[in-house]
DNA sequence: CTTGACCTTGACGTGGCGTCAACTTCTATC
DNA sequence: GATAGAAGTTGACGCCACGTCAAGGTCAAG
């Protein structure tokens, strides 16, 4: 007693073409081919694909299905398994939707919300692929969402500080002051610590602003002219990564 | 001043592969193009990327970006329309979460949990295409919601009664009884009454069992023989539907 | 014999790129 | 000026679970 591919697919709530495309995977074989090609199924076939789709239906991958009835796994391991991906898909449509409404918000109270400028002293977006590349994502989220935070009038506060010290390195630069000397040497830690006042970026054991994240930094404002920009181009650049450079040997 | 795509890439934190996808899809293209083929980005194609690079964080479609930067759509406007759909997803997500959980509950208190028995006396999903195609997905979710929630035991119980009703229907039909007559009605109305006590069946107007629903039941329990062969086969299940039928008649 | 329902295989589309592949061009070094 | 290596190009397949034609063969009924 069997029955043909259309009576199954309706029988189960699925289609054809579902059935075809089990078959095609092997996941679920009809049980009778005719000699003119015509798919049959009978009632073990039924009951293989009704457990098929019992677990498509908690979202379940066909491969990993495939494994289940393969009994290579059995169904609550590989549930499990999947409930972990199922919470991590959660937290981050959570987080996407806040995120969502957040945007609608500064959006309506400040218009059409051009992203914040790329060169306004410490833009997170920008610094991403180096940030996430050495530090990993973890780092450049929580500055980014810490940043993302502020109030339009904190980001201008922090950017006037930020500029005052872009002014004050300028200066020393230009007035050919020595970068290992007294003046760049508390230029660098205004700038260490004006770094360091940012949750998020990378510490060492001790809590500190990371050694090499303070170097990288000096390596970014030489090699990135538009950074170099906020430090008088590429000579008021150089003056900073070489004060840097000479503070972390110093102090560090 | 402008920038090549590697460098673009690295500034704005992607690849330069997606610059490629979105200059083919005209979504942000470079403001160059040398003439050996080279790609070159200005400031205000960087600006542009970063809005879109912005929204896609969000979650929306390219498609839906486009619209946004050709000003067809606003940008709150396009950011709540894909808020709804988040939520949506959300919904889901909860749902399938909470399957996914019982459903290994359930595995672990009762082995590899066969899916319900398909001609268990009233089973879902083998209805899920009539039901869904006459009565709208509501339907067919609240009924199943309901047989989901029961514990082992009631569903056992549940079927029993059931197994008690169809073994009467198998006796009057062998009996050759009019399905018209008094007997026929009284287990019509038995019927009704159990039907009718699953939530979600079916209703009209005053509440009762749809006069559609029954009258679709009974045919079904004629066209497919494995309903069938809860009544005794073909002619049982013409029994029930022509009692059914006289039933709706003389008291629908 | 026709009609129409049902079956077949084959192939493209979906979304947003990742990832080769095969080839050309630029840049730096010897 | 030869050469290596980094960076650029276009083209095309892959992912995931099917939906959706397309083109044509099969079967039961009238």
């Amino acid at each position: 007693m069997d029955w043909s591919i259309q009576e199954v697919a309706r029988l189960a709530g699925t289609t054809s073409r579902t059935l075809r495309h089990y078959a095609l995977l092997g996941i679920v074989e009809p049980s009778r081919v005719g000699a003119n090609g015509y798919r049959y199924y009978d009632e073990q076939s039924l009951v293989r694909l009704q457990r098929v789709l019992l677990l498509r239906e908690l979202g379940l991958g066909l491969p990993a299905i495939a494994q289940v009835l393969e009994r290579e796994t059995d169904a609550p391991t590989a549930l499990r398994a999947h409930l972990e991906w199922l919470r991590a898909e959660q937290g981050r449509l959570n987080r996407q939707i806040a995120s969502v409404r957040s945007t609608i918000d500064t959006m309506e109270r400040e218009g059409e919300l051009m992203p914040e400028n790329m060169f306004d002293g410490f833009d997170h977006t920008a610094y991403e692929a180096e940030v996430t590349e050495r530090w990993g994502a973890e780092a450049y989220r929580s500055g980014d969402e810490w940043w993302s935070a502020k109030t339009a009038a904190e980001k201008k506060e922090w950017q006037d500080a930020q500029a005052g010290l872009a002014a004050d390195w300028r200066a020393a630069a230009e007035a050919g002051l020595d970068p290992a000397g007294a003046e760049g040497q508390v230029l660098a830690r205004r700038q260490y610590d004006w770094l360091a006042s940012v949750p998020g970026t990378p510490r060492d054991a001790s809590g500190g602003l990371a050694r090499e994240y303070l170097l990288g930094l000096g390596e970014l404002y030489v090699a990135d002219e538009r950074f170099a920009a906020n430090y008088g181009g590429a000579p008021g650049a150089e003056f900073v990564r070489d004060a840097l450079v000479a503070f972390a040997e110093a102090s560090l």
